[in-house]
DNA sequence: CGGAATCCGAACGGATACTG
DNA sequence: CAGTATCCGTTCGGATTCCG
């Protein structure tokens, strides 16, 4: 019986730290904001309320599907709101919550470290791929 | 000509567009830093030092291959050092640089607050979902 | 111990087309 | 205008195996 034992015992430490693993709020919600889309979306909408065609067009890059997809899960997770105004063509805006503002702090200050450092970063990368043609 | 001027059209500004984001610095390298992996590691790190195997361990649920990967990309650009002790089990040390420090400080605020506003987003969560049973 | 290489399923994400 | 639905290539990332 020796000879199941082993792929028994990994499967099982395997559930059981998937289980873990699911359990982990912090890494669930962590996973979530470190998204690309994320920060670029809540970064937007610091300055005020915006609606979904001037988000997607001051997104740049972004398709109607990850708009909508990230956009659902922001609001989902209680970070803006949605308001749908039934005018003729359809309204639609979308407003950071005050929870959403507090991360909007966050996430500017990592987008403005990211514009502040990339020339170190960049540098640093040549270097690295100086060293390392073949990679 | 009329017939191929369309898709031609579209595929140049493809094109264009492509190089136009390749271009974008900010939106690189915060594609880079906005991963999970990366949070993860850069906050480990935040403290000292710390061997490879331990950064395994402390991660819980990264796999070599991920933890390599991130390891290199973040040598790469310069947030952190690789040293190699060659005793006779060979020992590597990673370190953050000043300029990982520095991103630390960010990562960990992320990571914090994470930490602090997991409750709010669930319980914005359920009752989201509550709303949207069939979603 | 600290990786590198490979395989492979799962998920991401873009393009397109259609709806209300 | 503000999406939704589908297709489909690309990437992510875990498991496994082997090397110095």
């Amino acid at each position: 019986m020796a000879t199941t034992t082993a792929a028994q015992r990994r499967e099982q430490a395997r559930i059981e730290y998937d289980a873990f693993l699911k359990s982990c709020p912090t890494n669930q919600l962590l996973d979530r904001i470190s998204d690309k889309w994320v920060s670029l979306v809540v970064s937007a909408l610091a300055p005020g309320p915006m609606r979904y065609s001037d988000l997607g067009r001051r997104i740049a890059g972004v398709s109607p599907k990850m708009l909508t997809q990230t956009l659902r899960s922001l609001e989902r997770d209680g970070l803006l709101t949605r308001t749908v105004t039934p005018s003729v063509p359809v309204r639609v805006d979308y407003e950071l919550t005050a929870l959403g503002q507090n991360l909007a702090l966050l996430l500017t200050a990592v987008k403005d470290w990211a514009e502040t450092h990339f020339d170190e970063v960049h540098r640093s990368r040549a270097a690295y791929d100086a060293g390392n043609p073949d990679d």
